[in-house]
DNA sequence: ACACCTACCTGCCGGC
DNA sequence: TGCCGGCAGGTAGGTG
């Protein structure tokens, strides 16, 4: 699944061709993702205008001209195609047609008529049409912690919510109660920047070590914002964007490799919250 | 409230 | 070659 910096991949890719386009030929495959679709979901977008391309943690979120919001959730396996040209692709293309495609729409903007599908293997990604004027307030975001990237996320902010956690940080980072949009890969690739065991109660993090961290985790995302994500799965021959974010890894999925630092540490990967963690134990050790 | 566990679903990969 | 277990980027709902 895409973490925030492949869903804001997805974001800038969609917002060319849809903010200010108008939506037809709405098509829904399956009455349900993850959740059920909204009732009546294709009919509510069918003619609707999208206001802007937006994201929250890693939720899309299109404004539409009805006064409603179309959220859309990529869960672990979600993606969006254009004329069957991938977005964000965190898997190997799929024909066009694939079966896993649950809905498709004709989008026509400024950039003429384009051809949009969603697909989705795992069915973990999930939509929902709110009332634009309530979106803070509806379930999905009334918790969500700040914006990574954002001006309310600090070493403060971290301080606070940290404060008395016993649950080892790793684990709480991924709490997007805490800060929203970080995932598996990217906590683990914070971590190691920061020099922060996984294990480590949260609480017991120092204020030094918070300032560190959340200096990584800016800048961790940002790299991955620049490289267009990372594309786990990869192919050869690709149409479309990919992206190159993965080759960058310092920690994630190198088990038994080398340690960057050279300092003769080998990554280790434990599971912690039942999801793989990968780290040095040489140089994580604060 | 917190910490922890499980469920949801399909596909891929490695081992036997 | 085929079957089987383990694993995958996420969130929600239940339990003590």
């Amino acid at each position: 699944m895409p973490e925030l910096p492949e869903v804001e991949t997805v974001r800038r890719g969609l917002e060319p061709v849809l903010a200010g386009a108008r939506l037809s030929h709405v098509r829904q495959n399956r009455p349900d993702l993850r959740f059920p679709f909204p009732e009546r979901f294709a009919d509510r977008l069918d003619g609707a205008a999208v206001e802007a391309v937006n994201r929250r943690a890693k939720y899309l979120l299109m404004p539409l001209s009805i006064g409603e919001t179309w959220v859309t959730h990529l869960g672990m396996t979600g993606r969006f195609t254009l004329d069957g040209r991938q977005l964000g692709e965190f898997e190997e293309p799929a024909p066009i047609g694939e079966k896993h495609e649950h809905m498709s729409l004709c989008a026509t903007g400024p950039t003429g008529r384009t051809r949009v599908g969603f697909a989705d293997a795992r069915r973990f990604g999930f939509m929902g049409l709110v009332p634009t004027d309530r979106v803070e307030a509806h379930p999905w975001f009334a918790g969500l912690g700040p914006e990574p990237l954002g001006n309310a996320f600090s070493a403060a902010h971290l301080k606070t919510a940290f404060e008395g956690r016993r649950q080892n940080i790793k684990v709480s980072l991924l709490d997007q109660r805490i800060v929203a949009g970080l995932g598996n890969i990217y906590v683990c690739e914070a971590l190691w920047r920061a020099k922060i065991s996984p294990l480590k109660p949260a609480g017991k993090v120092s204020a030094a070590r918070l300032e560190t961290l959340t200096a990584a985790i800016r800048d961790v995302l940002t790299e991955a914002i620049a490289a267009g994500g990372s594309t786990l799965k990869d192919f050869a021959n690709a149409e479309g964007g990919q992206g190159y974010f993965q080759h960058r890894f310092d920690a994630y999925g190198r088990e038994g490799e080398a340690c960057g630092r050279e300092d003769g540490g080998v990554i280790r990967r434990v599971v912690q919250g039942g999801r793989s963690t990968f780290y040095c134990p040489a140089c994580q050790r604060a």
